[in-house]
DNA sequence: CCTTTTCTAAAACAATCGTTTCAGAAAAGC
DNA sequence: GCTTTTCTGAAACGATTGTTTTAGAAAAGG
């Protein structure tokens, strides 16, 4: 009945994502996008819509994306303990390799202030990480390789709050070993 | 000899960095600033230079404007113990107070990656806090306030880490209560 | 007061912004 | 293979971007 779209969507998407990424909401031109997605501009707003939509959609890509590698790695271990200490080492190894630090953090500071939609999709998106650390956290403490008087809710937030602190300094320090030594001390510190 | 400038500098530049620390540096026009700071662009450009100066002596401003407080703070207490405990408490009102989040911080997500000058500003300034916050842990020890193993310089990079991301959690929630805690968690971790 | 210098205001600059238009190409059902 | 529908490419849209120009106002020293 009618013509296809002739491009792939999601690869569209993801060269989208690398973009905004590197530069960020209001430091990407739709020339910049367009350039990096190959499709023309009338392409663009015909299957993704306008500026905002598209980063929208790039933002629920990158967190669905994330929220599986997170699944995935909670069904790797026995040990609640273990996967929690295996998650912190993660997080650091990803800080280290991630040039332009997390795209939800750097979303959070850039956009959130002014946009209650993507404010709401990163809290929902924290909550998520949140609940899979309290659970992760509960389990620890049922099995009695974490402290009984163990808040989850709290020490999650905790774990959370603090290794968006290492993209930061990483951005501005770009030392490897400093970060690894944090993730490090918080196991030691927080999982006792 | 020749006219004189009819506008105060420090208040232009406190005006342009509101703008800036709302917005951003690439969600904020030329417009914008000079709206905010009621002079004219040629103004502007005669006698604080271009976009990316202006922003810099705003960048400048502001944490010049904190290590001015930072140190105030510190000859306030006879115990290092209690300066930090202070510290850490009004880091997390700061937090509780500023609706867009620290300046430097959302600099160092937007701006820093993609900006050599930045990135070695916004360093030093973290380096100015570390060596701050290591001074007063290393005065704790020797004083018995802290454990003799405490790695000062290890301890003051994972407290900066994490109320970095006390920034954050609270644009995604607004919970004041849960700043509170966190920073009362950290006191009891951190401080023994 | 007059000269010198530097300021300010308004307008204009080219360039780029996000977005739309329009003519035509291409796919699928009949 | 024609029709219908939707896609694509190139060009263009007005608006806004950061910055500069130009004409004149204002301050200070002689």
């Amino acid at each position: 009945m009618a013509r296809t779209v002739a491009f792939d969507l999601d690869e569209a998407i993801e060269k989208a994502l690398d973009v905004f990424w590197e530069k960020g909401f209001h430091g990407t031109s739709m020339r910049d996008l367009t350039t990096a997605m190959q499709i023309n501009s009338s392409s663009l707003y015909n299957s993704l819509g306008d500026k905002h939509q598209l980063f929208l959609e790039c933002l629920r890509y990158y967190t669905r994306k994330r929220r599986t590698l997170l699944e995935q790695r909670a069904n790797a271990f026995d040990s609640p303990r273990e996967a929690l200490e295996s998650f912190i080492n993660e997080v650091a190894e990803v800080v280290i390799k991630d040039a332009n630090g997390c795209f939800a953090i750097k979303t959070a500071f850039e956009v959130s202030p002014n946009d209650r939609t993507i404010q709401t999709l990163l809290r929902d998106d924290n909550d998520f990480t949140h609940t899979f650390l309290s659970t992760l956290i509960q389990s620890a403490v049922k099995k009695g390789e974490m402290a009984a008087s163990t808040n989850a809710g709290l020490v999650a937030d905790y774990i959370i709050s603090t290794y968006t602190g290492w993209y930061e300094l990483y951005i501005l320090h770009k030392d490897p070993l400093k970060i690894k030594k944090l993730a490090q001390f918080m196991i030691e510190q927080v999982l006792h």
